[in-house]
Formats: structure tokens, C-alpha cells, sequence
DNA sequence: GTCTATACTCTGATAGAC
DNA sequence: GTCTATCAGAGTATAGAC
């Protein structure tokens, strides 16, 4: 197991979680302009020259982050299988999606802010893996309405409304709750509400 | 018509507007604490002192251009009416929200980046005015509902569902036009992909 | 590995000449 | 009304003691 990149002492791997984790509640929050090392650090519960022991710059953390976020949030796209039963594999999608944005709330809102700045640490992975994976379900999804099996819809805008509707209840958490009110369950009312929406457009 | 709050020359008005739309333009790609006054001044195309000679601080700026904004962004659901076909009356909802989102990006960016990050500036908006004409209409789509005229589905998570759609080709212009490549019109698509989704969601 | 001290730059805001 | 000069504080990053 311990065949990784670089080896690191426990206490070394104990502290870049730490550092992580702190830098993924503050950056997800202000964005990478907005945030500060003073705020990480703080979070972090280390002192800013320590923090930079375990990272050269703020511009590192950041892409520490980001690494490997597109693969974690492609996931569920790509685990949708074309063999299976088209509808079920989508609502199953759909799910998948919901289940990462209440899950992983601070991931979906640094991608959120990364694309909202015009995503200048991301272009190149969503040009590239994000682009190819999008055409290649597109094509299943195309396949299975020439086989009538599920309604005709453009496939690639009906993936963008599944990341929309997804994570809307990560990223505009603080409306949906503040509109809401008390008392409510965000993500389990979306559920019920997306497969509705999702069966009847879908509905042959 | 000169009968506003206070009365400012021609040039002061209209360094006041090239300074706000300057500033929308920074604030919308950076949120409030990513954007620094030079940047907006530059885009402005004034020294940063004169531009703090028409805002007494970058706060008043970013405040200046949160007033009315969360009204310009609510008047296409207040303008849903309770007397009108139930199907069209949504569709055209849908149709005005989209076409905000087309012409104003810019603004639907800002609204975003201020939720994202907690909405430290418009919790009260949002918990007040927003909240309510969401309540209001709510309860006109119930009633519509109750009367067979549109399928059932919960009105709040339905209302949730526009916003999502319509705002995630303003925020997310970068990601939808990296996937779908040149030669498309985003927005032109997104209006009959979403007039078919919702028309089925909502047959009765 | 972690801290204090500090260098140096950026940022918001003010003073004062013109 | 607009500019140059400047201040105080925050911000990233480094040096060097322990």
C-alpha cells in the first residue's frame, strides 16, 4: 500500500489532511482570491509558516484540492452503465449525483466557484476528460431513444440539467433552506421531486 | 424625473453607472472579497481615489449593486399570474428567467457568488421578500393543481427547479460552452430543451 | 517539525495639491 | 472632480532559532 509517490511520516499524511480539509471549507467559501492562508492556518489549527512547511504556496493547496475533484465528480456519470435499463439507470444516476452534493457540499461549491471565475485552474480538464466523457454518454443516452426506450431529448442538455438540479441543493444551500424554513429535509424532498421530474420526461 | 434622493450632475451620473457596471464585471468574477478596488478602477477606467470620491467604500459599491438586484431578479415570478392558462403562465416564468439569465449574466453571477458564500449580505432579503413572493405563488400553483390543471408536484421544488435550470447557463456559461463546443447557441437550446421538460413534468 | 520574527507586496482608504 | 502621494493594515512568503 505504502508504494505512493513520495513516502510521508503518519504525522506528515495526519497534517496535509488536516491542511485539506481546512483549505476545502475555506476556499469553498470565498473562492481562491478570497481566501486567506491566515483563515486555513487558523482552521487548520497551525501557524502559517508551518502550513507552508507542508505546502510551498496557497496556489499548491489549491491544486491539491482540485486534483482528483473532477474524477470524484465524474464518478457517477461514468458508473452509468449502457447495458442496463435506460430509465432505471438514469434515475439511478440522478441519485448518485444528489447523494454526492449532500454528502460532499464544500466539494460542489469549489467547483462551483472554479467555474464561476471563468475556471482558469480547471479549463483543460473540462475541455478534455469532462468533454469526452459527456460525448460518450451522450451517445448512449441517443442510443437507447433510437431504440424507443426512453423519450427523445437532446442528451447533452439533459446531462446539464441533472448537474443543475443536483447541485443547486449544495451550492444555493443557504436559499433553499432559508425558503424552506425550518422543519424541512432538503435532499430527501429533491429525491422524491427529481424522479418525478426525471420519469415523466423520460417516460417513452 | 430629476426628483431622485439626492440630485447629481450629468457626470457624476454617469461615472456613478461606468463604476457600477465596473464593478459587476469584477464582482462577478471574484466575489466581494476577491475583488479589490484597483481592479474595479481600472476597469472603470478612473484612478481608485476618484472612484472613492463616488463610494464612500467598497462595501457602498458591492451594497449599491445588491439593492434592486434581488427585485430585477424576482420580477419574472412576480409577473406569474394566478388568472392565466396554468401551463403557459409557467412556461412564460420559464421563458423570462432564461432570458434574464442570457442578457444578464453578469448580475446572475454576482447572485450566485453572494449565495455560495453564505449570502452575508442579503440573508435578510432572502429571508424576507424572496421567501414570501415564493410562498405567494406557491400557493397559486397549488391551487392549480388541486383543480386537475397542471400534474401535482411540490410547488417550492418546482419554483427551485426553474431557477436551477434557467441561472446554470449564466453560471456556469464557461462549463456548458466547453462541453458542447463552437457552432452552438446555449441559451437558444436550453429554451426548447426546457420548454419540453417542463411541459411533460407538468401535464396533467 | 514548529515557532517567532520579518521582508515585501497588495489593498482599502485618506490628505492635499491642482 | 481628479490626480499624486501616502498611510495603516492585511496578505504571501521566507529566514532562522529551537
Amino acid at each position: 500500500m505504502p508504494s505512493k509517490a513520495r513516502p510521508r511520516s503518519r504525522i506528515q499524511q495526519k497534517n496535509r489532511e488536516v491542511i485539506l480539509d481546512a483549505a476545502l471549507e475555506v476556499f469553498s467559501l470565498h473562492g481562491f482570491r478570497g481566501a486567506t492562508l491566515d483563515q486555513i492556518a487558523d482552521v487548520a489549527g497551525l501557524s502559517k509558516p508551518n502550513l507552508l512547511y507542508y505546502f510551498p504556496s496557497k496556489e499548491a493547496v489549491h491544486k491539491a484540492l482540485l486534483t482528483g475533484l473532477l474524477d470524484t465528480w465524474l464518478d457517477p456519470l461514468r458508473a452509468m452503465h449502457p447495458d442496463g435499463e435506460p430509465l432505471a439507470e438514469i434515475l439511478a444516476y440522478v441519485r448518485r449525483k444528489l447523494d454526492l452534493a449532500r454528502d460532499y457540499p464544500r466539494e460542489s461549491r469549489l467547483f462551483a466557484n472554479e467555474i464561476l471565475q471563468g475556471a482558469p485552474r480547471m479549463r483543460e480538464a473540462i475541455e478534455g476528460d469532462l468533454k469526452s466523457l459527456v460525448a460518450e454518454k451522450a451517445f448512449v443516452l441517443t442510443g437507447w431513444m433510437d431504440q424507443g426506450r426512453i423519450a427523445r431529448v437532446d442528451p447533452v442538455h439533459l446531462i446539464f440539467s441533472i448537474w443543475s438540479l443536483t447541485q443547486h441543493y449544495a451550492d444555493f444551500d443557504v436559499q433553499v433552506r432559508a425558503v424552506l424554513g425550518p422543519g424541512h429535509d432538503p435532499f430527501a424532498e429533491a429525491g422524491g421531486f427529481l424522479e418525478t421530474l426525471f420519469s415523466r420526461l423520460l417516460k417513452p
